[in-house]
DNA sequence: ATCCTTGCAAAATATTTGCAGTATC
DNA sequence: GATACTGCAAATATTTTGCAAGGAT
């Protein structure tokens, strides 16, 4: 169904919501800031608000559907929460973002956690990176 | 010597300089925003301008005398740079701090980092855990 | 004496909120 | 039809910049 996760979370399936997860459905695995998604719907179709953009990304990230992140450049980003643990890579030069998942720093930080007597819950890390 | 940093860094040594190194100084491994500071340094003594703080910050994170953090709430923090890096454990439960260093993890993030064909410039690690 | 630095105010960014009209359930 | 939602504009919040005055070497 199109608009079921809208549904579930409790909003009424709109148009500019439609919109903003259906983009961000089309590209999963990159970031985009609040105002490169209201360019991006502007262009490709309706009249949608810079301020609408905001209220629904921050409905979507209440209610788990996008994760928003604060990268070091005062912009945050927002994207899918396809559910899949991934760590970030900032080229710090572009502001290219990749995503990246290790099985070995995974496991390090279980067991640096546990080392410390903790039990880990959550982590982020982000690598900020330029190119060789 | 008082402003000997400041100095190295081909800046002149004057009160506001002086005042940011030595309120970081007095309390290293905490984390204040430009606000903060601009606040505690006015009420201790002297008619400093917000501008002024940060300006001085942004020359100071230039010259490597403090690490600048961009936490998830907008407001950038800084923090006097002892010249030993260190990671973020955060108890969720009780909001409790830890730093520590890892030098597995920081060898796995460089090679990672080469892996992708990238330089490591810098990174950000936070481990958010409970207590066994 | 020169050039850097400062404080203030205004500008630039990023995000939120008030409001009156509109669309969804 | 009631209520939640929208777009716009204005309000906030954070950081940067222009400028004339003041200070360091």
């Amino acid at each position: 169904m199109k608009g079921e996760n809208i549904k579930e979370a409790g909003l009424k399936v709109t148009l500019p919501r439609l919109q903003v997860l259906e983009f961000l459905e089309k590209n999963v695995g990159k970031h985009f800031s609040a105002d490169e998604l209201f360019t991006q719907i502007r262009i490709s179709s309706s009249e949608i608000g810079l301020a609408t953009i905001y209220r629904v990304l921050n409905q979507f990230e209440e209610a788990g559907l996008v994760i928003k992140h604060q990268f070091e450049n005062g912009q945050a980003v927002y994207e899918l929460d396809t559910g899949e643990h991934h760590d970030h890579m900032v080229d710090v030069e572009s502001g290219e973002v990749k995503e990246f998942y290790d099985e070995e720093i995974e496991a390090l930080q279980e067991k640096l956690a546990k080392k410390y007597g903790y039990e880990l819950v959550d982590h982020s890390m982000v690598l900020y990176v330029k190119k060789l």
